[in-house]
DNA sequence: AAACATTAAATGTTACAACATATAAAATTA
DNA sequence: TAATTTTATATGTTGTAACATTTAATGTTT
């Protein structure tokens, strides 16, 4: 739908204006799609973006300071994250044998099943993009990388 | 800049997924960068986006339902937001005349020299998209409408 | 008009982002 | 080796998102 329709804001002061608003309105709609997906499951977009992280480390422990890097959002929230995970069994942490100032954080079983549950999930949803096809999407992947100089 | 190399993850099960990430990732980059152009001036995304939308309707008053309406982010909690620009003097609350649970919302001088003075610094911070062209965020702009269904 | 429903805004709660600071362990240097 | 610096994580604080509940005023119904 038309980003001026949506907000009603009858016009911007150039493509470029509107475009930056056009990427913070759509990221906020993608990311309520995906919270509202998440919400039976007791998990939120950040603390599955930490999950699917580990995931791919697994059976390898990740430590927080690789978390950080990775995530979406930058900051130094992983520790606190990770203590939620674990309070709901989906993550362990092990302080680490060589460096005793590092933390190990690997996925538990419970987690991921979790994950699997949700890829199943993940794929009926974005059966919902039907509008916008491959090649549109690759267009737009490549435009967005392009824009991030 | 490559999205498999800024966040690590080498690889995305398709092109959908890695536009979901995409999306996500690049307005977060473009949220920080207009954070830290505001923070000099003590006001946040969010104060900033409640300025423009009552300066839209200067000299009228809006109301904070018309403001929840209009932001990026949909929620209740503009009542707060506005709170705190009444605090900074950037706007002023009047409880409205013939709905006495309304509450008018108008945009002082201050927040209007504000939002000149964050104008000229938006004119300059704009420039730096210079990758991208103007053909191009125009695909940009329809492809993220399209998208949106 | 009194009872009930609706509406506008405010407030309470949990989780998070961004940022600053603290703590403890390891690495480096004097 | 003792002192200093750096590193890894944790913690504290403020502002916000999402959601639920509350409060007060207005509308509606009987």
């Amino acid at each position: 739908m038309k980003l001026e329709t949506e907000i009603s804001q009858e016009s911007f002061k150039s493509e470029y204006h509107k475009l930056l608003v056009n990427i913070i309105y759509t990221s906020s709609w993608i990311h309520s799609k995906i919270a509202v997906r998440l919400k039976p499951h007791g998990i939120t977009p950040q603390q599955y973006n930490i999950l699917r992280i580990l995931r791919g480390q697994y059976p390898n422990p990740a430590r927080v300071q690789l978390l950080e890097e990775r995530m979406l959002d930058r900051m130094s929230n992983a520790s606190r994250l990770v203590e939620r995970l674990r309070q709901k069994g989906l993550v362990e942490r092990t302080v680490c044998e060589n460096d005793r100032r590092a933390v190990d954080v690997i996925i538990t079983k419970q987690g991921l099943s979790l994950l699997k549950l949700l890829d199943e999930s993940e794929k009926v949803w974005i059966k919902e993009f039907t509008a916008i096809d491959q090649s549109e999407v690759m267009q737009l992947n490549n435009l967005l990388d392009v824009l991030r100089v």
